[in-house]
DNA sequence: ATAATAATGATAATGATTTTCATTTTCAAT
DNA sequence: ATTGAAAATGAAAATCATTATCATTATTAT
């Protein structure tokens, strides 16, 4: 089953309705694959389908989050953005803190000792988040960077 | 130096005003180790202190950031809330998913992996945030939690 | 004490998100 | 295809946390 139909599915099953809107919405979502704000979001939705108001396409996020599509994330800055969930595991953050970029990354000897952690504390592990900041090799070495310093 | 040793010679550095409210602020932050939005440190500050204004409280909190008193954290649900920074360098997060305890850890271990998972990404290490969600062991016990399943 | 400047409280403004409500769509039953 | 009930929608208003404005008050160096 692809995104589509799953997002069906969940639908049907809440006893909710199919629309068009929400199809685009969820095609445009998935066409970009980048952490998006609902304002980012909206603005590639709108290209395409001017009709869509931005209380729809927070609607839809909702939704999408809950039918496991894609997932919120609050960020250092503040800002909220929707991740693509389904196809992308679990996974932590790499985040360049010049250019913004972001790589999701796994490594098997963290999950174990993030677990090994909690159980020594008493705690059953349920999930995380691991965000980890830095420069990236490309930024590194851009020489406009020397100038800002 | 103690905090508020510091606080007073950071404001003396920046050609700030010491004020009877700041200090205020400060000593009942202090007094409280615990994650405070800005909102329930205005009401502990106001019980002692009712002419003090939460603009007040929020200007204050961002001073004690930048003087290295304290960190401004987002959580998962979306709230922001401050941490003493002072004698708690860096630590990793341990939440209660049941009841929200917060507990401060570190594990070098996991230090020592996140600084190579960078720099095996190319990524110049910088800081990272670290939140591991799972139930305490004094909610797993709890026979109310039982029912509620 | 004075003057200059920063701090403050009350209030308004902001920005992101959510809610409301009148209208339009969807969908299942005819 | 038509209908009717329920859900979805857009536009606007409401909300919530936070920040900015501005007239007044407090602090500090002189």
């Amino acid at each position: 089953m692809n995104e589509t139909a799953i997002f069906q599915q969940f639908l049907a099953d809440k006893n909710l309705k199919h629309s068009r809107k929400r199809d685009w919405i969820l095609e445009i979502f998935l066409r970009i694959e980048k952490h998006l704000t609902a304002e980012d979001l909206w603005s590639a939705v709108r290209k395409k389908h001017p009709s869509v108001g931005f209380a729809t396409v927070y609607r839809t996020m909702k939704l999408l989050c809950k039918s496991g599509m894609c997932r919120e994330l609050i960020f250092e800055d503040g800002t909220t953005r929707y991740e693509h969930k389904y196809g992308h595991e679990h996974h932590d953050h790499l985040i360049c803190t010049e250019c913004g970029r972001c790589l999701e990354v796994v490594d098997g000897k963290i999950e174990r000792l993030q677990e090994r952690l909690m159980k020594r504390h008493g705690f059953s592990p349920q999930y995380h988040r691991m965000d980890l900041y830095g420069v990236c090799k490309r930024c590194k070495d851009r020489p406009s960077r020397l100038s800002k310093e």
